[in-house]
RNA sequence: GUGGAUGUAGCUCAGCUGGUAGAGCGCCGCGUUGUGGUCGCGGAUGUCGCGGGUUCGAGUCCCGUCAUUCACCCCA
């Protein structure tokens, strides 16, 4: 049989075993964190029926369509769901799902899911055509009260603290209603093709967009100029609340975004220190979806170019089955965009590529059993220990724990001597009972190790953060 | 999906106007016959991304393709 040359497949990242030690390690935390603050763990099925995932106002995402290979023509066209396609967010097939099970689920629902996502776009360094997101939602039925607009956030920033690793973060806060109450009250033609302008502010020099605002969005050179002046509004507390009544405007619907706006500042305020700043920034618009009030996007220090990390908003119509309709706010960290160019950087590493803490040496083939046995006490205390696969020479095994990042060798007794473990990193070599002995609390699992790549420097960080 | 740049050893990269493929690091072995890392000596790195074309001859020039990346689109 002809062997075809393997070759990556464009936009489908495969991590290697110590980043995958690493993305569990992170998966694990945020799932901890999301379920302290009472977020039901959930996952749904990967695919849903092409009419669910290209309903209103997203017709423009790239999905990929599921076919049986087997499937005839007729097949295809034939049912009335159109076909199946793979999810290209997390926060569609939740709303389906809510529809799908309102009967049986509590209102207001809070849930936490991390699932792969596929989107047919262009990849590029953090852009993926599959990719992990880890999305938290709260939905209320019929009524969804605004606090959850700040509890969302808090979760979310809550999980992102606790990764010790990441770069200072930065929330940016926005509120839909404030700036269409805005544009509206500026006497604007067209409310969306404004937020479409404004959106490209990140990179667009402002002139282009107030040409933009101009051309395409229908208003004068006064309005344009309004609305940059807005969008250039950017305060970490409630004070862009008089800057935009500067401005001079008046609307009911501002009015209400102001305040809005300045409860998701103010509500996040304790959660702010050196790693997390969280601001009121007048120019995030979040496209054209689904959101109607409060909206999120999230930036790395150093690595602004990667975009958003992070993002979401309050959807006030999302799932609706014509006599209820289901009001939700939410949040989507991107965990593939955050992680990949940090392990292609090699700003992220883990310390070990195997789980194991301690590596048991073979000394010959007939002392295997005594091996298994010392590595059976060891792992029922929670010790993650493999035995040497081969009886080489120490040395040999040494290096073959070093290779792997193991921290310690275990010699087994031989001939009625003591057992000895040795910390090969030090070189350290001590007398030890299998019944009794364990590494230091901060080498049971492995570590993840950041390193600054101009300076060089490594310091390292335990992946279990404590709130501090 | 559209347009541009890039692709040489495991990694970082040399390779002139076409003439038999290189370095450093890493890897393997020995010195060191059960204790690695330092040092010394020795060794192997490879369908030059892949396919086709031009040519006596292609890593080098041309076309296509795949991958990476940038911009657009969109967004995690």
């Amino acid at each position: 049989m002809a062997s075809r040359r393997i070759t990556p497949l464009s936009g489908f990242p495969e991590l290697l075993p110590g980043q995958r030690i690493v993305e569990a390690q992170v998966v694990r935390t945020l799932s901890e964190t999301f379920e302290l603050h009472g977020f039901a763990p959930l996952e749904t099925r990967a695919v849903e029926p092409l009419d669910q995932l290209l309903r209103k106002g997203e017709t423009s995402k790239e999905v990929y369509v599921l076919r049986r290979l087997q499937a005839s023509e007729e097949d295809d066209g034939g049912d009335s769901s159109g076909g199946l396609g793979l999810h290209f967010d997390l926060t569609v097939p939740f709303a389906r799902y809510v529809l799908e099970n309102a009967g049986k689920l509590e209102f207001p629902f809070r849930r936490y899911q991390v699932q792969k996502v596929w989107r047919g776009e262009r990849p590029q360094e953090g852009r993926f055509r599959e990719f992990t997101q880890a999305d938290i939602d709260v939905v209320g039925r019929d009524v969804l009260p605004f606090h959850h607009d700040v509890e969302v956030a808090r979760v979310m920033v809550d999980a992102l603290r606790r990764l010790e690793f990441l770069p200072p973060i930065r929330l940016q806060v926005n509120n839909r209603k404030l700036i269409q109450g805005f544009y509206s009250a500026l006497g604007a033609p067209d409310v969306d093709a404004v937020m479409r302008a404004v959106d490209k502010l990140d990179k667009v020099p402002p002139d282009a967009v107030q040409q933009l605002l101009v051309d395409e969005a229908g208003l004068d050179e006064k309005q344009a100029d309004l609305c940059l002046r807005l969008a250039a509004i950017s305060t970490d507390d409630g004070s862009f609340a008089d800057e935009v009544r500067a401005l001079g405007l008046e609307h009911p619907l501002l009015e209400e975004g102001l305040e809005e706006l300045a409860a998701v500042v103010e509500g996040c305020a304790s959660l702010v220190d050196q790693r997390v700043r969280i601001v009121a920034d007048l120019k995030i618009a979040r496209g054209l979806d689904y959101y109607t009030g409060t909206v999120f996007e999230t930036r790395l220090d150093g690595f602004e170019w990667l975009g958003s990390i992070c993002s979401g908003g309050r959807y006030d119509a999302l799932a609706s089955d014509g006599k209820t309709s289901y009001p939700g706010v939410g949040i989507s960290l991107g965990l593939s965009r955050l992680l990949v160019p940090l392990f292609q950087r090699g700003v992220l590493a883990s310390d070990r590529s195997v789980p194991s803490a301690v590596l048991v040496a073979l000394p010959d083939e007939e002392s295997r059993p005594t091996c298994d046995r010392v590595a059976h006490q060891l792992r029922e205390r929670g010790i993650a220990t493999e035995v040497a696969a081969a009886p080489q020479k120490y040395g040999k095994q040494i290096r073959y724990a070093e290779r792997r990042g193991i921290p310690f060798v275990w010699f087994p007794a031989t001939g009625g001597g003591d057992h000895e473990v040795k910390d090969i990193r030090s070189g350290d070599q001590q007398p030890a009972d299998p019944a009794s002995w364990s590494p230091p609390a901060g080498d049971l699992r492995p570590r993840t190790v950041v390193s600054t790549v101009s300076t060089g420097s490594t310091t390292e960080s335990p992946d279990e953060g404590a709130p501090s």
